[in-house]
DNA sequence: TTTTAAACGAGACGGTACGTCGCGTCTTTAT
DNA sequence: ATAAAGACGCGACGTACCGTCTCGTTTAAAA
């Protein structure tokens, strides 16, 4: 359902596509999620209930579709890719950056997070997500550093996803948990003790 | 609530209090986060709902003092703090193996994550899950890192929270999103990569 | 409600309706008025609480609609009016024997006593219940009273209205304060009383 | 319990029941019956609950006795009986004239409307106010009815108890179900149509 | 073109759970 | 010893949404 569909089963609606999923990215960003009701995003789109339940087949659905959309031709980051100057730890620290001011930016940020709500909640809808959202992401930054092993920048040897996840993982699980302020300062440090290594005495 | 006020404003059923936290998590358990209706553990508690709305403000309140109590006397580790066997890159290693055999147990499991949920949804309970959960195994993940600074395993110069963060986080957040297995084959390679440092060619 | 409206705003389920109404008067047939909770008619009837709150306004409302449906065609006496024999005391006097075997009757006693309770509390469910049930009772009888008048039986000058309620309210007020039992003894005697007139000594 | 208690059964403040009392007939007068719970009446006389429930069996048996409390050495009417000024016609109209002004006062008219729905569903309740209030005044209409009888201004023969109904209780009806204004001028005529007789054409 | 089948808006329906109020009982604290 | 205070198990309140199910009404394809 959520999968491509290019041949559509019958005559679909794109008005009210479109309307619920900008009805939900605003209501999700007014209320937040468990608030945001199925009834409510119908009723704010100007749309039977039943036409949300025809083609979505959740609540959570409906997000991570709302969420695509929203970010159409580009997700977060550039379509293109992440930028290559040629100095990896400066690029990192700018996409580094350039994360956190998404996730400081209420507009962003509750959207994604509603999604995420609905992401632990619900198996299934993890694995769309994973598929859809993750991965291409992820592919990016493995590419980026991929140059920087060819620009001998990064050791051939080192495990891109273990690179991968020690500099972003603790950027999301901070804003996730709210356990920290997302601060230029942070993931400066943070780039910084993951690619220049831990100096041990002696080294 | 756990915290001080030692003259409670008048008697309260102690018996109450178990008997709901003890159905909080056993039901959080069976049917997960959502399907877990305050009216539900009432019922199971054999406890009228007044009783858990007079005492706690929301169904994640319970569930945060639900999992603090399970875990009485130790959070998830040991209490007297995590394992000093002189060997950092081994213990690091243990502990976090010890990480994943709770997350994937479900009895730990899911009652964590319905936890996380209600965190992710409600500012107020992450600061109260921050204070009271996080916080404390933090110091304790820190206190084992200082150890190794004193033996010098580890330059005193270094972030405690950044090696924090990029140990635990990347583990988190995979266990909390599915995007991947929680393996031991996976923690090892992050405490190696961490640890050791990421080598550059000719370093 | 019953009255005109025949564009209904949209389609109402007359299987829910009937379902209801039959079961308020059952359910307050058994156990009272005050015990007979919204919940409880709507699961007698199998139908959600919300389709009761959707058509009516309070149990009350409900209770007028269910007394009027229960005795549909036919208010307590006959519909055609009330009997004429050409004998007005004897025709009152049956009348008021036919009352005093109804509010003696728990399958009639129950529910009207309900409905009074209801009316009593509720001003706006009081003017409902004259003008739907109590006004068309004293036009029979009112018409009953003129019929004798035009017979002869009756001073054409006597105020009708009187007349109607010094020989029912006797009744309706023992009933409903049980302030002594419902006989044809008692009714006997008062028709008796009122339409014979008080004499006076030497009159 | 509810019965006259002169010999009071244990040490009970006078206090506590004076205060819980007023505070039933203040409440019932503001709110009504239906909403005057009796922890409202408990919370507003500055008294614990149990302090009613050991007293009384029912928030019925509180209003009786609130409203027998309130009305102190004079029932309606004058203590010592009903006014004689040896015309009976002249006197019982003002007697049905100052029960309605009584009925027309808020004071007085909301008290006695949340009795009357406290008797209405409690027959136990019923014989106690029948007995309590109902009788006496009852006695007290009568005797003036006998007195008049001695004066030769109504039959020996009539039956006063009859007389006693149709003259009241179109008035209390009228009051209760809210069929009709309550005026001078209905029981003025209601009088007229009792006292008088009625008259037949010829006669 | 006309037909016709679907998708659509609207919203009623049987339900579940919400968070609150009040019941009548029971226990604790402070006179 | 009695009263205030109020926690307790319980049941009902009236509301919000759930997901399913008709209803007419568009509307755009096939006939």
């Amino acid at each position: 359902m959520l999968c491509s569909m290019p041949p559509r089963s019958t005559r679909r609606s794109d008005a009210a596509r479109t309307a619920i999923l900008t009805a939900a990215v605003e209501l999700v960003g007014e209320v937040g999620y468990s608030k945001s009701s199925i009834e409510a995003i119908a009723t704010r789109a100007g749309v039977g209930k039943q036409t949300i339940y025809r083609w979505w087949s959740s609540k959570g659905s409906v997000l991570l579709d709302a969420y695509l959309n929203a970010n159409v031709g580009g997700e977060p980051e550039d379509p293109q890719g992440l930028p290559n100057t040629g100095d990896l730890v400066a690029d990192m620290r700018a996409v580094l950056r350039a994360t956190v001011d998404e996730l400081n930016d209420p507009r962003f940020e509750r959207p994604l997070r509603a999604l995420t709500v609905a992401v632990l909640e619900d198996e299934s809808l993890a694995a769309e997500y994973s598929r859809r959202l993750d991965e291409p992401m992820r592919q990016m930054k493995k590419e980026r550093l991929r140059a920087a092993q060819r620009q001998g920048q990064l050791s051939p040897d080192v495990d891109l996803d273990a690179v991968v996840d020690t500099l972003f993982a603790p950027v999301a699980q901070r804003w996730l948990l709210r356990s920290g302020p997302l601060t230029y300062e942070y993931t400066d440090h943070l780039v910084e003790t993951v690619l220049t290594g831990l100096p041990r005495p002696g080294s």
